[in-house]
DNA sequence: TATTAATCGAGACGGTACGTCATGTCTTTTA
DNA sequence: TAAAAGACATGACGTACCGTCTCGATTAATA
């Protein structure tokens, strides 16, 4: 009668736990390397080299690249661009606009997003793990601001458009203008509102 | 009698021409490839292998493999998603904004669209390029079909946005909801045009 | 009571060491493609395909493809070339130059031989590491053999000729028959001996 | 009833006939190409641009490279390295061992014969185009010589070795010395003279 | 306090693609 | 019809990264 007795299936775990510091030297080498040499020099053999970290480790602890870049959109822009949830005024959804016009425009997490939209048209995985990850949580917070607004009787929005389909529209036209590397100034987005949202009823 | 003067003595060249054929069969192998096996598959030799061609003719003809997307781009969006400049109408417009959805869900060169669009963000010469060869000029095909339509009483315009900046907001949308894997209904973009460019006044 | 003194702490080197076997398949490798193919077959990439390795792998320990060869080289005439250092008779002597005009008549180390002789010509890189590496080394047991057998009285050698130059004339007309595709039978080797050390005073 | 006139059978040719300055801008750049740049530099490409001649003109004449240096290798040593066989004398025979050790080191056309020598390990095509062109009627021309000097009884030459073996015994060991890089002084022609045809019965 | 197991830097390995170069054949134009 | 020009299919060059792996050394929790 074998195995009959307790020290039962788990043995929780011995030695080191992850190494936070190497997190963050992958995390701001990637960073670091897409602003100052652009994707193309944004290989994991450079990021390790930067970073002063072995290969294994990134591959470790990121399934590939894209995710390192997620991870640093993720914590940047909970950071520099947070969804004004609380405060559902025609100020604060105009605001977030505005605010996301210069994250695009000037914020070097701006550039990861974009690098990632890229990378997502060449790699099903990516798109997929920026929409779960990244776009549908945040997308989800600014409909949930939009409809608290609308209900606030801030806005009088247009009737045709849905609320996804009018977050697009608002939102839509400045990534868009980012990626094909006009300007994204904030007059954009405040015309934006004003065409889409009603006229300033601020 | 025209041209009296002698023919100016230049010689040109010698040697045979450009090979027609080969240049199609590149253009079509790199859009299959891209269809069927994705970006990632779209490499060169995978290009000239698909195309019975050898490596160095690609190199010959094209400084990268953006340009011969760029090239199958142009050629294709000319012949299934002109410009309509010489209807300026209400229905022309919203017809063309229509097709481009289309173009964007369904039509193979709406996929090579995005992936150049994505291929920018990480090369600088590939983001002059398409912006030369592509972008601007349709860009330019747009404005005058806007603007004689508004000439001709078709539309009142939000008064707010410049031309581009209108422009920007019909079809930058569109493009967003494809690049981020949402769905490009052309009901959206009719819910644009109403929205944007006062209602079906046809 | 030697080394006393504790080890001097030195840490050499972590991960992976170089792969024997690898070193070996490339080796060998070479050394067929050369005696099945010729030389004009012998390229990094057919080494790398016949042996079953990726071609950084060669890149990483061999400069060259002369220098696979000359490991080759090295390695199998110090085992069926060797020169007989221990006992300076005539027969010795005479034995060494039979057993020469067999390797570059028969063995494919001599092959490999030729084809460095032959490579050297075109690439002074070659050389220099053949003349250090092999040719240098093996003329210096050469003459430290022709010079015990002379100071024991094996021979009376031509006055004219200095131990390099002697060499040479022993040596020299074996490799230059082969060089020319004329054969090279022992019996040269004897006349030419015979010609230059003395008759055969044994 | 045509052609009944007589111009008969053979139409002996129209058009241009070969032309001569471009086989010697070949020749000519070969040469260059090989004392200048080395053996490496020495393509078809390069050939025809230093000779401003087509590639096609260099395949249409000659099957290979090797041709082209057998060419000047064969008009260059009729020159410079002529076998003096009107005057079967001791002088004459040691003088063109000497011209042979010069040739060797000194003369581009001594590196050509190397070149070529080399070339021969290689390509099975080249080593019979050599031997046929220019080393067995060179040594024809070398026989003949010798035969006549020891007739003459300039000579009492060795027993052991036959004509061609000491032919070998006298010309192997300079051109060896060339192909390892060793200087090749005549003092080595003039040793080996005399330690194999007699001591300087001049 | 030893044992044990996971982490880490280092880097070798089999691969694939890169962009360049030379090969030898061919086609076009001029002389 | 020879020659200059040069496009073409082929295939090797040497380099860069990929993602996997193995090596020792280090570092915690467990026993």
């Amino acid at each position: 009668m074998p195995d009959a007795s307790p020290p039962p299936a788990r043995r929780p775990r011995s030695g080191p736990r992850r190494d936070e510091a190497a997190r963050l030297a992958v995390l701001h080498a990637a960073d670091d390397l897409l602003v100052e040499l652009g994707f193309g020099a944004l290989t994991v053999e450079a990021i390790a080299r930067r970073a002063g970290v072995a290969k294994q480790t990134i591959y470790r602890w990121w399934p590939s690249k894209g995710e390192i870049l997620l991870d640093t959109l993720v914590e940047d822009s909970a950071k520099r661009l947070p969804v004004p949830v609380d405060t559902p005024t025609a100020d604060a959804v105009r605001g977030y606009l505005r605010a996301l016009a210069r994250f695009l425009a000037d914020d070097p997490a701006g550039k990861v997003l974009l690098a990632l939209l890229a990378e997502a048209q060449h790699d099903p995985g990516t798109a997929e793990r920026l929409r779960t990850r990244y776009l549908a949580p945040r997308r989800e917070a600014e409909r949930a601001l939009l409809a608290r607004a609308i209900e606030a009787g801030a806005f009088a929005p247009a009737p045709a458009l849905g609320p996804d389909a009018l977050l697009d529209a608002l939102t839509g036209p400045l990534v868009y203008r980012a990626l094909t590397g006009a300007s994204v100034p904030e007059d954009v987005a405040d015309a934006l509102a004003d065409a889409l949202l009603g006229p300033a009823a601020r």
